[in-house]
DNA sequence: TTCTGCTGTGAAACCCGTTTCAAAATCTAT
DNA sequence: ATAGATTTTGAAACGGGTTTCACAGCAGAA
């Protein structure tokens, strides 16, 4: 691999002239960059980008810490992300932790070690806030909120209103008898979409019924059976997220249970399999890849985002009707 | 941050002694050895992994480039191969490219440019051929297979039989006019799959019949109309993976055609979706986290499979009977 | 006691692109 | 033609962890 030091061998010049004419930092006599071109195309010259990052202290990464990437969500919150980072020439180093608060803080000290210009992070767990904040470079939380803590910033939908209007819906569509499967409560979206339909229940005179779940499809199948033997009467279920949405549905046709006829299922965040699905899932949808984009620019244009000192950003979330809700 | 040469000031020693400390690269008298510790957590101290990795060229970095993170198949192909690297120290960096070539080569350039260890690729596009075999760091095609390079290494299951198994497992259920949805043919797994379909067919006097679809769901389910139309007689599609067997399904369905009863449907990939969609979805499955695993250890372990000139690692397609086929 | 051999240690070079700083070259004005 | 202003350019320092190399210190051998 050439150095530029070669290329400035070649092209007779000096290593600062070379890094003038391809950064464009300052002019540089027509000859000797015509040179300097030749040169690189020669060897085949590309700067390298590690060298480059140790002067600069940035190495034009975002840092991506997520549950799991497995999670559709997330990898559409990815993909989001990636898009927006390699618009404007960055990468993305992927880190999964299965939420285990050792891998988070492993992975926040190495990304920061590795001259990352940002993190993104999905994480709710209270017990990194010392460390994030204390850490040097800038911390976008996606999708979850830290309790009281005030250096990071905060890119997620709306999941209180989300909550609200997946109850309000399966009321407005006849149901009388609602169960709400609680994702992990420690996860702040879960606490906030469960509120949603709790207050929604109280406003509306409807009994809260709840039942709780991990944000996984297993759960979901097993929370659905217990629903069938508790609550005999239940004709709406609001998912937690899609996949459980999608468990729920498995376990009521299984049990010859019509859907949307006898029981309603709303779901959560809207993955691209919901509309796949048949029935196809209605939901409530997070407007992902403006949240993914707006969390890259968070960190990509760090200093313009500096001086507005808005710490939420906070999107709509937006009801989805399709097949396995109906209205009246 | 705190730097190697602060933590040694503090510590009374060299930076060099203090490096030795950190990597047990040399004996280090005990007394300075526990100064040196004192140093680092006074300090917290942190290496910084860029510095380290422009003198050693190597970022403890793997770089994966695929067509679509939000494809679930990658997702889960993404998520072994973190988890392989993780395990072993090492950082992935994701590029989604869309196939597009010319975001196929940056991606690799930078990656290279970055002191990356390897290089993760999931294309068949020849056009990279040049580039992969001038490339510095190693280079692992997954899933697919370019033709006639030999610097490369492939990691894939072997899709010819997977292709057999399938139109087999058809005809075993009873099928006696399967449609074959090819994806593109420029993909070499694709063209595997169905050259696998094509000669069972004709060992087994059953008449070929394909229709074209990319790996999408909304051209899937295009197709699948067309499908409808132009064999009156169809009780068999071979889905080129899972997405475009989803959609199948869901036409089929809309259809009011009964599944498996008038038409059976068997995918490709097993991804997490083809056991929660109701009915579950008969499929090839690919052992994707031997896959990814293998994949990265390629990179991570470079060295010692240098020796072994071994340059493909194909993995067994397994058949996953579930609810879209019915034995007779 | 002197010589060999081994261990521990720090100064300095190294990796390589960027930037500073001062010198050199070119240009403007008197 | 010369002082002064401006532009171009390269040497060297920089970032920070690692490694080489040579020297110092000490133990055992002769």
């Amino acid at each position: 691999m050439a150095s530029i030091r070669e290329v400035a061998k070649l092209a007779n010049v000096s290593p600062a002239t070379v890094s003038r004419v391809m950064n464009g930092t300052a002019r540089v006599d027509e000859e000797k960059k015509q040179r300097v071109l030749a040169a690189i195309k020669e060897t085949g010259f590309v700067p390298n980008e590690v060298a480059r990052s140790l002067f600069k202290k940035s190495a034009k990464l975002i840092g991506l810490i997520l549950p799991s990437i497995e999670n559709p969500f997330f990898a559409q919150l990815a993909g989001a992300i990636e898009r927006c980072a390699d618009k404007h020439g960055y990468r993305l180093v992927l880190c999964n932790t299965g939420s285990v608060t050792e891998k988070e803080k492993a992975a926040m000290q190495m990304l920061s070690s590795m001259n990352a210009d940002g993190i993104i992070l999905t994480t709710s767990n209270e017990e990194l806030r010392e460390f994030t904040e204390n850490c040097s470079i800038p911390i976008i939380v996606t999708d979850r909120v830290f309790q009281g803590s005030n250096k990071l910033k905060y890119v997620h939908c709306d999941h209180y209103k989300g909550g609200r209007m997946a109850a309000e819906h399966l009321i407005d569509c006849g149901c009388k008898s609602i169960v709400c499967i609680k994702g992990q409560q420690e996860i702040s979206s879960a606490r906030d979409r469960y509120d949603g339909y709790r207050d929604v229940c109280k406003e509306r005179g409807i009994k809260e019924q709840t039942v709780d779940s991990a944000y996984d499809f297993e759960e979901g199948m097993k929370v659905t059976e217990e629903i069938l033997e508790t609550f005999k009467d239940v004709d709406g279920i609001i998912a937690c997220n899609d996949m459980v949405a999608i468990s729920a549905y498995k376990v009521l046709h299984k049990n010859g249970i019509d859907v949307p006829g006898k029981i309603q299922i709303i779901g959560f965040d809207d993955i691209a399999l919901a509309k796949l699905m048949t029935p196809e899932l209605t939901t409530i949808g997070q407007p992902v890849k403006e949240i993914g984009a707006k969390a890259a620019e968070l960190i990509i244009f760090k200093d313009k985002y500096a001086k507005e000192d808005k710490q939420e950003y906070i999107f709509e979330a937006s009801l989805v009707e399709r097949e396995t809700t109906r209205d009246i």
